[in-house]
RNA sequence: UACUCAAGAUGC
């Protein structure tokens, strides 16, 4: 199951997802049993190849079948629903899940938290993060992420910011993505100066910004017409010896 | 106290 697992998941990810259907289906005839992994793998593929319809009925015939759904199945789904447009139903999701004892945890929280994010509906990703709060579930360096993401999009840079802050305080420490999202979204709302201190602040705490942090930075030098400087940070690459793209 | 499944970022 171990090896044929990694292969369902190959497929998926090179976007083959009915070859690793094609080969689930040949996993109980050659009785090597799918397993709840080999479930969670399909319906994450499905997912992700934005076949929400399938992915579900994949989901029920689990709820059928001996293998029942997990917090990993609930959780791919419900990001699976969110990104498919879905979020309401995803919400739904949360009330079946916890109806079955199974508790929500951060990967759940996140995914609708980014859901509504994306939607705008920061208040209602805030309800959620509360809502986790209240329930012991601890954010991450992903739910800030996302939270910083929306709050930047929005105009709440300065929020945002604090957001850095609020997750040092709680012991979360933020890595390269959370810095670039925050880089970014200063850079969106015309703060391109402040997103030169957050890349300063990183190699400070010594977290490596990568060619995504660097572009965002650049594009924003760009933006507001500083080009020089957004040369110097072509130049600060290239003492680090990293190569721009 | 290992190895397989789920959530976040740039440019067009």
């Amino acid at each position: 199951v171990y090896n044929v697992n990694l292969v369902l998941k190959g497929f998926c990810q090179s976007g083959d997802c009915d070859k690793a259907m094609g080969l689930f289906c040949q996993m109980k005839r050659n009785c090597v049993l799918p397993d709840s992994i080999s479930y969670n793998t399909i319906v994450n593929g499905l997912c992700k190849a934005k076949r929400s319809v399938e992915a579900r009925d994949l989901f029920e015939a689990m709820k059928a079948g001996d293998c029942k759904p997990n917090l990993v199945t609930f959780s791919a789904l419900i990001d699976g629903l969110c990104k498919n447009g879905e979020v309401e139903e995803g919400l739904d999701l949360l009330e079946e899940m916890e109806k079955k004892g199974l508790e929500a945890n951060v990967f759940v929280y996140s995914a609708l938290i980014s859901a509504f994010c994306n939607k705008g509906e920061i208040e209602r990703g805030k309800q959620l993060f509360d809502e986790m709060l209240g329930k012991n579930v601890t954010p991450n360096v992903v739910t800030y992420s996302c939270l910083m993401h929306a709050l930047c999009k929005t105009g709440k840079w300065q929020e945002a910011s604090q957001m850095l802050n609020d997750m040092t305080t709680s012991r979360v420490h933020p890595d390269v993505v959370a810095y670039t999202v925050l880089a970014d979204g200063l850079c969106k709302n015309g703060r391109a100066s402040d997103a030169v201190k957050v890349l300063d602040l990183m190699v400070q705490k010594g977290e490596e910004p990568n060619t995504l942090t660097y572009n965002a930075v650049i594009n924003g030098l760009c933006k507001e017409g500083r080009v020089d400087d957004a040369l110097k940070i072509l130049e600060m690459m290239a003492k680090k010896g990293k190569k721009p793209d």
